[in-house]
DNA sequence: TATGAATGAGGGTTCATTCAT
DNA sequence: TATGAATGAACCCTCATTCAT
């Protein structure tokens, strides 16, 4: 080849890592209020690099929810094609696995940042709502139809249940990039999502 | 009189309508991407009329989130002191009374707001935390306590259950002003509410 | 009225100081390497009063380009439907009077400005065309008739005459905004025109 | 040898198709709106090479107007010394040869180019007009004096009457790279040119 | 010699803010 | 009090230029 190791290295590289730093000022401050040039910065990079990457500010964006939601995606999946158990441990399973996986990393943002900039990409916001939110309903409706058919779970109105249960850890992602960085309250994340599945599978529970 | 009434009465109103705009732009756009000629229009008045009532847009900013707290505290406290029934009833009562005279009304956006803006305004965020969140924190955590005292509540970890309960009404509110109005999903706050305190009642009920 | 006069002759005078201060450096320099900052400083205006008149620098241009224009077209329908004598003196006049009307004026700039952009502004090229090129050559077009069938001039390639009448006086107005300033050569436009269409009648007319 | 042939012909002829793709995109679009990108492109080469061989963008113009002028005047000067006729068929000669040698050719979009820039590289305009414009008029002024002296011609303003007879010539060549490519017109250069020597000669001719 | 990734100055454009009326 | 024309700082984006390979 006639570009060295290392230049390719850094070429394949610089992508992700500038998509890395975008998320972490998106997240923080919001698209409108990220000055492409502290994106950069934080990249290593100059301002004019970003666009030798990406066509503007505003497809940077997109990379960055697009790469953010693939790994959740296929966890969730994985999950739910391996598992063996009962709709319990399952619904317990994808709880954790998803706070280990995605929650507790950089892309637990995206939430928050899909949430505050939905009114000004309402494309972006119809992508992520076909591509996740609707993909891990129709998941938590699987697990919930195992869970009412085996006799675990009460039947409750579906599409209620599956919000209730995705409220706690989203909350708990979104609060950590947002009151928690301003010093405002204090997280233990395991405690919180064991109470919220205790409270949830007892919730769920087919009373004698 | 030089003034007429109604003319009066328009310039009493104006810090409001005024309030009232930039609640319903920052709350769809953020606060970066809101144009306060757009504000102004809206309340039907200049650009310049703007700064008549208020030092500067962060000073709008803040005037609003000020405004737009008050009577969600009010009612809490109000309901709290007045109430007389059991834990359940109550918590039941504080939920449903916040839907209705709170999150389903435009000051719902607010927690959207402070979430997508706190980075940008971590003494806001701060202000918010402790007129706001600790406050009903603090009302949550004495319906707990009496209903553990009264054996209606098991024991679980106090901070976690708060957490849990908040986090449904809250995600119902946010949606509402994120992914809803870009014609992503559909609500039903009634059957959502009462879903949620289902399992949330069940959840916390001692078992035998 | 609520706002004083001064104040609205001014606002009303702004956009023709504008494009003239615009066409200026058009003319001198194209349309990439001016600078708004320079033509707004020339105005007397900041740069972002530029854009409460128009919308971006394209439409500046294409502005000034359409504003220019009329003046001419004018002109020369004025002064064809008006003439009475023979096609000799109707020729003559509408030459001299080009040059003092147009030619001579600062909108004597736009030719060379149309043939320096016109590949970067096909549209506006098309309606420069469209709007003056064709008009005019359809107005000597009628005077060429007009003079053979009096016997005055001699039938020649209709179209190819036209461009020989014309190439002589675009010639006098581009030299003025492009090599001239840059003190290469003088011009004696009164000499030049005068030995052109000395030129030109005389080879036009029918020898005995 | 380590290098071929063909290589190193290629590294010969760089220059020069460096300059050809830049005459090119000077021409359409003018020097500001050229990318080099584009020129190198168009040369197959990449960006950087291009600084192999030009200094800078502005030497890359310079260059090209310097090896696009010599052609023409070759030309012009071997045909005067050569020509043996009377005035009137040496003029015709000049005029046509041009058009054959240079106008025709992409070189006959310098002219254009350098009305375009003359305003942003003053001391290349200066240089134009010495090496070229000066020439050519003192080319034709010998020309005219000839045709004077010999009873051919008669006797006019010498600069107004060099400035109509080149006026023609250099609007077809311009018209060539501006308004024509936009589909505006069309040309036929032989019947213009006839034409313009036939309105020419005969205007130039003693009456008797 | 040739490449193309990287840079950063420059300029178009937006919009919060001011102020004369 | 109300207006809206004017301002200019800020920021996105382009592209001539550099340089490590």
């Amino acid at each position: 080849m006639s570009t060295s190791d290392s230049r390719q290295r850094r070429k394949q590289a610089r992508p992700a890592e500038l998509m890395a730093a975008a998320l972490d000022h998106f997240v923080q401050r919001g698209f409108a209020a990220t000055r492409l040039e502290d994106v950069a910065t934080q990249a290593g990079v100059s301002k004019g690099t970003l666009y030798l990457y990406f066509g503007s500010k505003e497809m940077l964006f997109k990379a960055v929810i697009q790469q953010g939601i693939l790994p959740a995606l296929e966890e969730g999946e994985t999950l739910l094609s391996q598992h063996q158990g009962d709709a319990r441990s399952l619904l317990q399973a994808l709880v954790l696995r998803w706070w280990a996986m995605v929650g507790s990393t950089p892309l637990g943002g995206i939430p928050k940042l899909m949430i505050a900039e939905a009114g000004n990409f309402p494309e972006v916001a119809q992508y992520y709502y076909e591509q996740v939110i609707v993909r891990i309903r129709s998941l938590l409706r699987r697990v919930l139809q195992r869970g009412i058919e085996a006799g675990e779970f009460r039947p409750l109105d579906m599409e209620s249940c599956i919000d209730v249960i995705l409220a706690p850890p989203l909350m708990l992602a979104i609060w950590r990039y947002s009151l928690v960085p301003q010093g405002c309250g204090k997280q233990d994340p395991e405690t919180y999502l064991n109470t919220h599945l205790e409270l949830l599978l007892n919730g769920l529970s087919v009373r004698e």
